[in-house]
DNA sequence: TATGAATGAGGCTTCATTCAT
DNA sequence: TATGAATGAAGCCTCATTCAT
């Protein structure tokens, strides 16, 4: 039925995810996904026109969680602080979690229209919504703020990508570091800094 | 002989960035290559082995020439910010300028250890000179900061990739709000912030 | 029951007559001719065991129809000038009635061999039909002159297939021409042409 | 050089011609073509685009060589009956010569705009060329007449198909009696048809 | 009888790589 | 060194047919 349906959509988006976030799009085959779910090939064209279209699915349900999983979070914290720390906690948090299948963003296929959606819809709403948040608080050009924690996150994400022995220690670390640098900025503690900024 | 086989390998290496740059790794096919460069696709194999071989040969070409321009102009600047302003304007300079071929650093071929060593080299020579800039200076926990730094001018070299607007103008302001956010944070004005830091 | 049955296969059968006619035999797919006919895919085999069973049940319907029609028409009429043009009438006017569907006698499936026993015993019957028909009139060579006479009305039917403008008066003046040509030969008027055959 | 890639491009038509015509389009496979002609499957993609286009490639050359060998001996002839009789050995003879391969002229792919246009140029080219002939002669209608002409031959072309003992006697009878048809008509010696005509 | 989700064999085509010249 | 015709493995996708409901 209905139910059975959707079950078997999620075994295939679930297979395809491991897949491709392991191997990436190229060298991913759609016949490894039809054996990673346990169906037939052919059993995928009945839920995708195409392979491109697949892994467009697989990308927008990651997207979409990591979205919905932030919200109710963010507005559970309150100060400045708190709310960044929920923000870095929960980026670096889920790319922790799904750190075996990072290659998903990494090797994307090229001139798909709808994937290219798809991803400027996603970067854009979350940069919204954490430019939104430090506008509440009074941060100013709260656009391009927003973009620069982001990428600050992003490079702890490269971490944890390259990088097999990232424990969860180190994550708690760089979460604290991220909101600490973008908050206060660096903290230089020598003569020629300060006879330079006075 | 030896400056013709070297000029010839100029023209491939300039083809294949071109090519790799706006198509990425999968979706550019040696005959292409060859195409463009203006020779035959046999030669091709007399100077590279494989096409994983020739795309990892044109990344690390445009790494060491990031690297070998950046060296100098660092050490012309003087004081923190100074550096940290030669150090941006590089950055997203660089990539303004190779704009039109940025796929080069997102579409590249999977399991191919040889270019994950080229990559890493890169990304860890690059943070390690900014990392020593930084503790020359009296800067704690270099290393990460060193990254967090890279973090926010990656991700203004998606700006650039993603707007085809993207200005000059637009490239100076992003280098400056850079340095300042990395320099002293973001700056919320408000009591609500002050009560909680206080 | 019973009746109900044949309904559904009658169903069936119009519409598979629409798309193969329209489409061919291999660019025609079963589940194209299970919507057409508003059934489930699964139901066709129900009534027809392979595609090529269907499409030789809709080859030979058609076939039955043309010679059940052509019969009484046939016995109604008297000269052998007449039952040419009723004939060439039939013929002509069968094919232009479907002449959207024409593809049904060009693209048919290969190797199948009840198939080319429905054509050959269709293309035997309507022969000895005009054979027979033409003994009566004292025609010899019967056999060779109904094929022939044939083979007149079906460069016509060619006509009808490939010229979209071809119309009911077209239809009239090739079928007069046909039964002229077949019963006298053609005219030509030169002393040349009387020299020589004299 | 030129002279062998010319070589290797007669090696595939001539392959592709025997199987396309004695399996038809569709149930001709490329790598069956491949190894008739003795190369790889990739091969015959340097020469051909597609399985289209090599089947039209194969139909036009069959029809450029049944026209080039046509007109030299036409011209050879005097009389009108000399003429006919040329065209009606040429036209059988021609279909006798290539009987197993009949299934090139019945199976052809649909909705492929080269290959309709390539058919239409060459039965336009050949009723043409008869036209003109008969026009010459003083024969009226002579479009009308070509196509008539051409109606009665091709009916014993499928003599010729369907019929396994079809024999070199049975071809020069043929040909006869189509061209007597064609110039007399049917000759019916019964009173009651003399009775009709008066 | 009727359904339609599932199957999986098989086709066309691509393209990195080789090798005789 | 340079060429480019030839190779053939491998992938995406189609669609006739089946079968559990």
């Amino acid at each position: 039925m209905s139910a059975a349906h959707g079950d078997k959509l999620e075994v295939i988006l679930d297979a395809a995810f491991r897949l491709f976030g392991s191997s990436g799009f190229y060298e991913t085959k759609m016949s490894e996904i039809a054996d990673e779910a346990g169906i037939a090939k052919g059993t995928l064209y009945l839920y995708f026109t195409s392979k491109e279209e697949l892994f467009t699915a697989v990308t927008k349900r990651d997207f979409d969680r990591f979205l919905e999983q932030l919200g109710p979070k963010l507005e559970a914290a309150g100060f400045l602080e708190d709310k960044l720390q929920v923000i870095a906690s929960h980026h670096l948090g889920y790319y922790y979690s799904v750190r075996d299948y990072t290659r998903l963003f990494f090797h994307t296929p090229n001139r798909d229209q709808k994937l290219m959606d798809t991803m400027y819809a996603f970067i854009s709403a979350y940069t919204r919504m954490i430019a939104a948040m430090l506008e509440e608080h009074g941060v100013t050009d709260s656009w391009l703020h927003a973009k620069s924690f982001i990428g600050i996150l992003d490079v702890f994400k490269m971490d944890i990508l390259f990088n097999p022995a990232f424990s969860e220690q180190d994550l708690a670390q760089r979460t604290g570091f991220a909101v600490r640098l973008f908050r206060y900025g660096c903290k230089p503690d020598t003569a020629e800094n300060r006879e330079h900024t006075s």
